[in-house]
DNA sequence: ATGAAAGCGCTAACAA
DNA sequence: TTGTTAGCGCTTTCAT
């Protein structure tokens, strides 16, 4: 007999009508109750009866309908990662792609689902905010959102279990996993000042982000009585352009600069063009460090002294908070990780 | 009163208690039946019944749980966009991003929610082809399958709609979106034919995707007799590094090289870096082309030559193709972009 | 060890 | 115009 009989219902429209747990029931000779014990690998089931709604699975072709075991289970095993980048970022972003993948590696050995959410317009945000309540889905991993982020709001109201990649300053005591950007910032600063440079700028992007905002705080910490505000350029973004408008702003206002930090690899390329088309020479005439150890930073000549972001495991560390949280062992708060200075030729 | 009195229920556990249909219908004296109506923007509705739900439903935070409607209606309005990639080059690959943006907007415009997912390992592979057939995905976009891939099988037994980014051989009559890569592939060579060179070597990335496997055939159509398949260099990815190993190659077999079609920006990239170590100029002594316009190809020096992928557009275009299908509009088949050629100074 | 039946939250067909 | 009711496919008592 043809294997393929009970393999789908194939109605008038043409569209199929797929096997549920009755037809396993059916073809089994058993009840439906029975049929779900194997399907949750429940005890009391006998050999027998096992051994027969496997083969029926098989047959019918059977695959659980996540909806209906959703509705009754009250969870999905789905969780959602939440990207909040202006159009721009997201394609350019170093870091995402790798957080990604470290989240869905942790979600995946835990037997969950992770799906990811852009959030990249007005109308993403109005829908994601309610999609998150809608109960697809167990818990979030928030991965760069801003302060007062409707979408965090939503979380926070809706008591969904979330971590944060980052730490805007409104999430209360939310999980979070980071890199203490300040501290990095502040390091990274001082070993510029140790090569002997004397003046010292910093090319500061995206303050509007707690990255941002605290890698500039950190330059400011190492800087001491000598910071000098007019040494620093703020500029949008973390981009390859922002860094050579932020350069050339500089080499106007302070034509002996001989140091430059910047808020990112991206950034800092964009500076080293600004510095070479001006003539000057990298490292000899001025040192410049970047941030994010990303492809940018091999790619420049000379290759970028940066402090290195733990991208794969911030995802991991984001997924695992999630996950805690979904067995019930609370665990909010920070969760720092490392992020050694890397340093090569530009400083 | 206070509103939060019904806002939510929370119980024993510190969970919340989701307000359900039941609640608004309660609050506002009506029956579910009327509160469905109004959530479906059904008529036969009085004004003061819809009021009066709609106040109900801002009183008691109601946000309707999908899976229930899931369930009824047998759809999800969520769609699924799938990308397998060898996790290397899901970090690096410059059009995943825009084509997930336009993807995104497409489906935004439609109120269908998009969820990536991400297939990185045999078990996610595995776990997805479960997940497609569990309802909670309407349909699927499907970015850089490869041929024999069990995603896409799954996906055409399970009669998903579905549309391709890419086309690889064995996906039957599905639909997809793509270049020509090959056209493509044999203009831009003919022009750098057309630019006096005599000796084109040509380093072929990826040759196990369709992608990779037509630039090649492309720039064989374009040399015709005067290929020769001792300029050809294959190397496995579509990476920096990739690119200079086959440059190194193909300069240690043809020393006299004087033209090089990278099947990548990416591996133009580690070409050109290989040929100015050699001390060879660009584009004087070897003129140089790549594939894709993205970031790598204005960051080179000089900037360039290459082919424009549209990925916005490929994205936005595999959205609507499901959307259609979802509409049950057919339309499976191929849809091609143009992809123009962008002339800079490398050749 | 297994079957029967209730119900998760929602929509839709049918009555009223 | 509205209320009532019967499921959607699954899990889970409660009997047996």
């Amino acid at each position: 007999m043809c294997s393929c009989t009970y393999d789908v219902t194939v109605e008038a429209t043409g569209r199929r009508r797929r096997a549920t747990v009755k037809d396993v029931a059916l073809e089994a000779g058993v009840s439906r109750g029975t049929v779900s014990r194997v399907l949750n690998g429940q005890p009391y089931v006998s050999d027998e009866a096992r051994a027969a709604i496997d083969a029926a699975i098989a047959k019918v072709g059977f695959v659980p309908n996540r909806a209906a075991r959703s509705l009754v289970m009250q969870s999905s095993q789905a969780i959602g990662l939440i990207v909040h980048e202006p159009h721009s970022l997201f394609v350019e972003d170093p870091n995402i792609g790798s957080i990604l993948l470290g989240a869905n590696a942790a979600l995946s050995e835990a037997e969950y689902q992770m799906a990811s959410l852009i959030a990249d317009s007005p109308r993403d945000v109005q829908r994601l905010s309610h999609f998150l309540g809608a109960g697809l889905i167990d818990g979030v991993i928030i991965v760069s959102a801003r302060v007062g982020d409707p979408i965090t709001q939503a979380v926070a109201h809706l008591g969904l279990p979330a971590a944060f990649v980052g730490h805007p300053r409104d999430i209360g005591d939310a999980a979070y996993v980071a890199i203490d950007n300040r501290a990095a910032a502040r390091e990274v600063t001082t070993r510029l000042v140790g090569t002997g440079r004397r003046r010292i700028g910093m090319i500061a992007a995206a303050l509007d982000r707690d990255s941002g905002s605290d890698r500039l705080a950190g330059f400011v910490d190492a800087l001491g009585h000598r910071f000098d505000p007019q040494l620093v350029q703020s500029v949008p973004l973390y981009s390859f352009s922002c860094g050579q408008e932020g350069m050339r702003a500089l080499l106007e206002r302070e034509p002996d600069i001989d140091g430059v930090f910047a808020s990112s690899d991206a950034v800092a390329a964009g500076a080293l063009d600004v510095l070479h088309a001006a003539g000057r020479s990298v490292p000899e005439q001025v040192g410049i460090v970047g941030f994010d150890d990303s492809s940018w930073a091999l790619r420049c000549d000379p290759p970028l002294s940066t402090v290195h972001q733990p991208a794969t495991e911030l995802g991991r560390a984001a997924a695992e908070a999630v996950l805690r949280q979904l067995r019930g062992e609370g665990a909010g708060g920070p969760h720092l990780l490392e992020c050694p200075i890397i340093w090569r030729g530009s400083a």
